[in-house]
DNA sequence: CTATGGCCCTGGTTGC
DNA sequence: TGCAACCAGGGCCATA
């Protein structure tokens, strides 16, 4: 599910709940959703240590902890394919049919925060420095970091095909299957064209259509295709009614008319009209 | 460097 | 209806 706008809406809606709070204690139900750490360390770790901030760094929430003001760690949350979190309080318990598949619990100073994760992909870890996990990732895509000419530049120094290295996240970090295929529908490129064989003009609208199609998503609180994805307020995305490839295979393309097709690229379903998104030369799909 | 396939997991949908 | 196969908003790792 969550890629960048369903994160963002995530930290959103979590932050006043947990700014300020103490953990008190945490309950694991499923080990390996810490990363490696055995549960008794995770527990010593973040035991006592006060939330003082939440926010986000790719498709990552990050809680930042500190001890007595000083700084303490922090706690990165991925939630890769089903994951969410949801904060009970006395008041809002949790939904009856998420209780089986809370991973992670920290019980705080007021409610608990619940690391609920079907597939049990998502991660839930403790790091003693940011850098742990942000050295390796990409820009921003809404960051001043992102430049359309550092945009350019990159894609030149790689010869890869656009959808797999837009999905790289020490690439870009951010996007994932959904908004790549859109964002490539919305500026008229091929997923299989070569990231260092397009037109100045061309590198231009894929920077603002990546943009563009990020912040309208995060305005619409992400897009919820099946049971999986919610806000932490329990409603669904509605980006979803915004789509224009992803999961259209075979409707009409909302631009030309023409079929949207679905193939393979990169072991990842992808969506594109063949009108309004030409191939590259035949020459041009892999390296010569 | 780039590409590919397997793997981690569970549940919903599809097709016979 | 029953059941197997296939699919899924992600990312890591080993191998060509």
């Amino acid at each position: 599910m969550p890629e960048l706008p369903e994160v963002e809406t995530t930290v959103r809606m979590v932050r006043a709940g947990l700014e300020g709070r103490t953990i008190r204690g945490v309950r694991v139900g499923w080990e390996r959703s810490l990363g490696g750490m055995s549960s008794a360390l995770f527990g010593r770790r973040v035991r006592g240590a006060q939330i003082v901030q939440v926010s986000r760094r790719a498709k990552y929430i990050v809680l930042s902890l500190e001890r007595s003001g000083a700084p303490a760690g922090f706690i990165f949350v991925h939630l890769r394919m089903s994951g969410r979190l949801c904060i009970e309080t006395p008041g809002e318990p949790l939904e009856p049919g998420l209780a089986a598949y809370v991973r992670v619990r920290l019980k705080l100073d007021r409610g608990d925060l619940a690391f609920v994760d079907v597939r049990k992909f998502g991660r839930f870890e403790f790091v003693r420095e940011r850098d742990e996990i942000t050295a390796a990732l990409g820009p921003e895509p809404l960051g001043n970091g992102f430049t359309e000419s550092g945009f350019r530049r990159a894609l030149g120094a790689r010869k890869r095909l656009l959808k797999p290295l837009l999905l790289d996240q020490t690439f870009l970090a951010g996007l994932g299957n959904i908004y790549v295929d859109e964002a490539l529908h919305r500026s008229g490129l091929h997923p299989q064209r070569r990231s260092d064989r397009l037109p100045r003009a061309a590198v231009g609208r894929l920077y603002r259509e990546i943009r563009a199609t990020l912040s309208e998503a995060i305005e619409r609180e992400g897009s919820s295709i099946d049971t999986f994805y919610r806000t932490p307020e329990g409603q669904p995305g509605q980006y979803q009614d915004r789509f224009q490839v992803y999961g259209r295979t075979g409707k009409p393309c909302l631009r030309c008319g023409r079929g949207i097709r679905r193939i393979v690229v990169g072991q990842r379903g992808t969506h594109f009209c063949s009108r309004c998104q030409p191939a590259p030369r035949p020459g041009m799909i892999s390296a010569p």
